[in-house]
DNA sequence: GTAACTGCAAACCTTTTGCACGATT
DNA sequence: AATCGTGCAAAAGGTTTGCAGTTAC
């Protein structure tokens, strides 16, 4: 089964790919169109979604839940987890060993069949540490 | 430390929490809405959105960054993990001992202060591996 | 040449907010 | 009585979409 879509290779498309994988933070799409817009200034907010979209999709980026009201777009598709700051929202890659599931002792999955896991790690960050923020985040995952 | 704000006990908010409690699902704003208008049809959906902000930020209920394009709330608040299917997004409850995560061999906190994490299952449910479906999901935690 | 893609703007959906009135303490 | 909460409606924020023109293949 062939579930490729026919694709053209747009400047644009290329210009975002380009932007997205320079950065290790987890911009969301407005903030690639303020950066692709420096080298493209007539670049649309809506051919950046439709493309932030297509690369989701065909796996050149992720596409993040981020507990922010937008989504966040991560350039880095290998296998890694996310910290959430308790206090502020900052989003940040944590390195580590992926967890092996099969110790987990699942009792009801509800007849899902599970192929995957993503953790989302919650902390406090040096910013927030440093500050005494004490007001708590409110959205989990 | 005091952050508790005073509350009033206002029909709305009682409403709210046991409809939601009711629920095994995870419902949006909306969806509680539509449920808790049958009981109180002039209620507005500010008050629905108000309240149920004010009891994930008290602990009653939990916010969910559920990757869909709006928040999903849970009346559960033990702990436990989710399941999302690939293909169509549905959102499930899983149970299963909390991951120890002192096994994790974390090497790279960015100076988060680690204080607890989530889990997002991906899966696929068995509507969907009924239906054969292909479309994958979009959006990871 | 054809169909994918673009820019633009309008539309859409979810969530938040200002305000005057009402309800809880 | 004081002030927190509500209903309503408008506004705000994020994302999608229709369309006519453009570009990659």
């Amino acid at each position: 089964m062939d579930t490729k879509k026919p694709r053209r290779n747009t400047k644009q498309r290329q210009l975002i790919l380009e932007e997205l994988k320079k950065l290790e933070t987890h911009p969301s799409a407005a903030d690639l169109y303020e950066l692709v817009r420096l080298r493209m200034p007539n670049i649309s907010l809506g051919t950046v979604y439709r493309n932030l979209e297509l690369l989701a999709e065909s796996g050149e980026i992720r596409k993040l839940s981020s507990g922010h009201p937008e989504a966040r777009f991560d350039g880095r598709t290998d296998f890694h987890y996310h910290v959430t700051c308790a206090k502020c929202g900052r989003l940040e890659d944590v390195e580590g060993a992926q967890v092996d599931m099969t110790d987990l002792d699942l009792k009801d999955t509800k007849g899902f069949d599970i192929i995957g896991h993503q953790i989302q790690f919650v902390g406090v960050c040096p910013r927030c540490k440093s500050m005494g923020r004490t007001n708590p985040a409110k959205t989990l995952h």
